[in-house]
DNA sequence: CTCATCAGTTTGACTTTGCAACCGAGTAAG
DNA sequence: CTTACTCGGTTGCAAAGTCAAACTGATGAG
């Protein structure tokens, strides 16, 4: 959507600026837990009404839910998750994972999976090699032009630079 | 750290409210790449830098990043990711991977796997039964009393509603 | 002496958020 | 018919958060 984010171009970033904004997270999840109607959204994740409309028309808008009329003499609406909503629930489970870890003492909520074990307990498998990825196994290559993994190359200005002399 | 959080008991909740904060993720993505100082935090994230050091903070509050002086004299200081904060880039890879594939038209960094591919792909895997893990083939179970995956029980007050006599 | 680096803080304008109340369409009860 | 209630929001307003730019202060380089 917007491409003028400031500082390293990141996917990261990009995604962050559509649903990184307070309660837009949330708001997913509940829909993922199958709560499309707006009451129970609102219930569930302490939202303030008027915040979670915006957050709703906003994720709309990046293509993340679709709002769907289901009843049309009581005028009813509710929300569900597109692909690139259900594609979220994948970072839902990172943030669930880390916050079990380090930010509750206990977990509220649990995954089964359905080969039976209670706890669902995960490994990162690399598609390619069929290890499990370890993160020091990773290195960052940046794409970018004009960007390294330290920051943008010698001081030279991001936006139009093209002038053919050198900056600074 | 906070328990009172509004809406329903929830490690995903938990997390953002640790890290949630705008810029917060973005400030562990550069100490993730190296770039501990703040001056490279605030040029490669273009984090305000007030905002930067509130965020520092919190983070450095949340037991996230740990500040440490690395020189005396001219008295200089650095960041560093804590364990917390190094399980925070499986976070970061599942925000990464969402952004790659629905934010972003071309990836602007990408991960390299020690086995020789150029680009990263994974797998999520269940260490109990070792296959993939579908996430149809995932169920919530709710373990938060009084709360259940549609919201709280028949509209009982949460705090302290141990009258015993049944509410409404 | 002057300029630059680093790690922030201050200032003042602007934007977002939270809260409570309200609205309108429709349903349900008395 | 009147009143109350549900659903899905909107409105008004104060408080909080955010932004960009300038400033501070310690140090070191030329």
């Amino acid at each position: 959507m917007r491409d003028d984010l400031p500082g390293r171009p990141c996917s990261v970033a990009a995604a962050l600026n559509l649903v990184g904004e307070k309660w837009a997270l949330l708001a997913v999840r509940e829909i993922a837990f199958g709560n499309k109607r707006f009451d129970a959204i609102a219930r569930n994740t302490g939202a303030p009404r008027d915040r979670l409309a915006a957050r709703l028309r906003a994720l709309q808008a990046a293509g993340v839910v679709a709002r769907r009329q289901y009843s049309e003499h009581p005028p009813r609406w509710e929300y569900e998750l597109t692909e690139a909503g259900r594609d979220l629930r994948a970072v839902l489970r990172a943030l669930r994972a880390w916050g079990d870890k380090w930010a509750v003492e206990t977990p509220p909520a649990a995954f089964v999976h359905s080969c039976g074990h209670s706890d669902l307990d995960t490994a990162l498998v690399c598609r390619h090699c069929g290890s499990e990825v370890d993160p020091g196994d990773l290195r960052l290559r940046v794409l970018a032009p004009g960007w390294t993994r330290e920051g943008p190359v010698s001081g030279s200005r991001q936006p139009s630079d093209d002038t053919g002399h050198p900056a600074r």
